[in-house]
DNA sequence: TTGTACGCGTTATCAA
DNA sequence: TTGATAACGCGTACAA
């Protein structure tokens, strides 16, 4: 049906050995044999079979990719998108391996080997409930996006998430802030630890101590938001500015502000996290801090290349900077 | 390395003739050895090498996916987990091939050939500006989302974008309303021809003439459903209602209101389309038509399924029903 | 009911 | 510089 190496051979007038070599770049064939054979791969649109061609052990140039949460990532197509480019730019495809939910038994890790994946790309935000023991020990070239995992040939890449919240501290202390909180996400998430310690020492550096109830904790949710913003605005000492982990929690926090008979930024300044389209629509507009999504998939896909080439490279760990957008929500401090 | 249909066989005791018939439901083979066979199977986790079994012609389960404009498509995530679903009970694994856009002569057609892709799902929303009669020559089984091919082993899938343009239509007369606008999205695309056809028939259900004046051409955006509306507010006689293409657009069309001093839905009555988050977050939060995304992603799959197995299969031709979400933009038309 | 042996399309080895 | 041929892992006639 398709054409094939054989075709191809016939038609220039050469071995399927020869007509193999030209495809793979060797230079042990003569130049003018080479272009006969190019010419005639072009005439026939010939493409390798890919089956074939990673049965001999060849590369397969598969990656695979593995959501721990389905498709809920808020930033899933930034991210994918970023990887596109890179996908691209490396010639490798991108195969999303569909989890079969009735077997048992099911392994990922087999499914790769059977699949003959070159490497995968883990992400979504419940990682801390999974183990990823099978998939480190398989040896698979793995990157992970958003959990510090680095052990045998299993990387990572992350926003650098305690400079962004340390960087939001810093821009309320300016403001004359003095009692700030931090609305904290799932405890457990690789991201919310590293923001939280950003949180300690923005507070540090300006020598501000460190209060137990200023931190709340919480999931990335509006509803979460709401609530968690209520216990703050009951304290005796409330908050004068909030930092908040997601833009979906700022949003709580607000209508929990508002619904209190208060305003932002005039009583409470509010900080989100991940500027996604409501930040910019919400009234008053919010000031919040960027991921850049597209790089790190686009570096995910760069990152995991690099490890799939090089058998002996020490797992990547890298961090990538972020935005703070300053948007309405806030302000100086009263008084 | 992985182990193979030779460890097996020869863990029991059987010859690879006999484990492959196991593997593939064959029934002329003894119960005993079959159960035997299954044992060791799980015992060394044996998954088929996928590679070595589309080389021998036999599926490969691998379907293509394909995106007219990227990762821009507004419900890709929803179309994405509905197609999960259905790969997942179908057993089929999703590649997405990355376009080389450095090769001139590039064949998505021919990419789709050496990965052994059974078929494929196209999406996007420029499909106007493409061509796709290789990919329907081909032969490969497709599944178009949003564009009405039927053609060869072509088929489709989409919204019921006629009857829920009418019906919005249908909901504002009852609400009195008599001077009704329709601000067109993309004029080449088939959703906003068959969402144009609703609006004729809507009106013409009521015996109101179809003015041209009322129509106005654009695409998806906030920026033109802001330009778009201002153009309607200037006319002599104004519609005392609105049905949008898009939210986004609805968006704009609700600040050219507001910014004309004028209320919604006091003045104006503003229906959206697409339920996007924005809808319900914005004030008055905006009564829309909602698509079913998710039974769209996997029907698709299903559809597809369903060609690949049967070469006689007629290609399908699926509409899916709306959903019309009554909020706060709309009301009884003034007087 | 089970096993032998060939072929799928490609790459790699080795001889010419 | 080129070509014949043995793998790769599996499915399936066909023979036993």
């Amino acid at each position: 049906m398709a054409t094939n190496i054989h075709d191809v051979a016939k038609a220039a007038g050469v071995s399927v050995a020869t007509v193999s070599k030209v495809l793979n770049g060797y230079t042990t064939v003569n130049a003018n044999t080479k272009e006969r054979v190019l010419q005639i791969v072009k005439e026939l649109q010939f493409y390798p079979n890919s089956a074939a061609r990673s049965l001999v052990g060849r590369r397969s140039m598969t990656i695979g990719i593995f959501l721990t949460t389905g498709l809920a990532h808020p930033f899933f197509t930034q991210i994918l998108s970023g990887m596109e480019q890179a996908l691209k730019s490396l010639g490798y495809d991108l195969i999303y391996l569909a989890q079969m939910s009735r077997a048992k038994e099911y392994s990922f890790v087999h499914h790769c080997h059977s699949r003959n994946v070159e490497g995968v790309v883990v992400f979504g935000f419940q990682q801390e409930e999974m183990s990823f023991d099978e998939l480190i020990e398989s040896g698979i070239p793995t990157l992970f996006i958003d959990l510090d995992i680095k052990k045998g040939r299993a990387g990572y890449i992350s926003s650098d998430n305690h400079e962004a919240v340390e960087r939001a501290i810093r821009y309320l202390i300016d403001l004359n802030h003095h009692r700030i909180s931090f609305l904290s996400g799932n405890k457990d998430s690789y991201a919310n630890r590293q923001r939280l310690e950003g949180y300690r020492s923005g507070l540090a550096e300006a020598e501000i101590p460190y209060r137990e109830d200023y931190v709340s904790e919480g999931d990335f949710t509006r509803e979460m938001g709401y609530q968690a913003m209520n216990k703050l605005l009951a304290l005796a000492e409330p908050p004068t500015a909030v930092v908040c982990c997601s833009d979906m929690s700022a949003v709580g926090a607000m209508e929990a502000i508002q619904d209190a008979g208060l305003s932002v930024p005039e009583d409470i300044s509010l900080i989100g996290f991940d500027d996604i389209e409501i930040a910019s629509n919400i009234r008053p507009a919010l000031t919040t801090t960027r991921q850049d999504m597209i790089t790190i998939g686009r570096r995910s896909i760069e990152l995991l290349d690099e490890l799939i080439k090089d058998k002996e490279l020490p797992p990547p760990e890298v961090i990538i900077p972020t935005e703070l957008i300053i948007r309405k929500s806030t302000g100086p401090a009263k008084g």
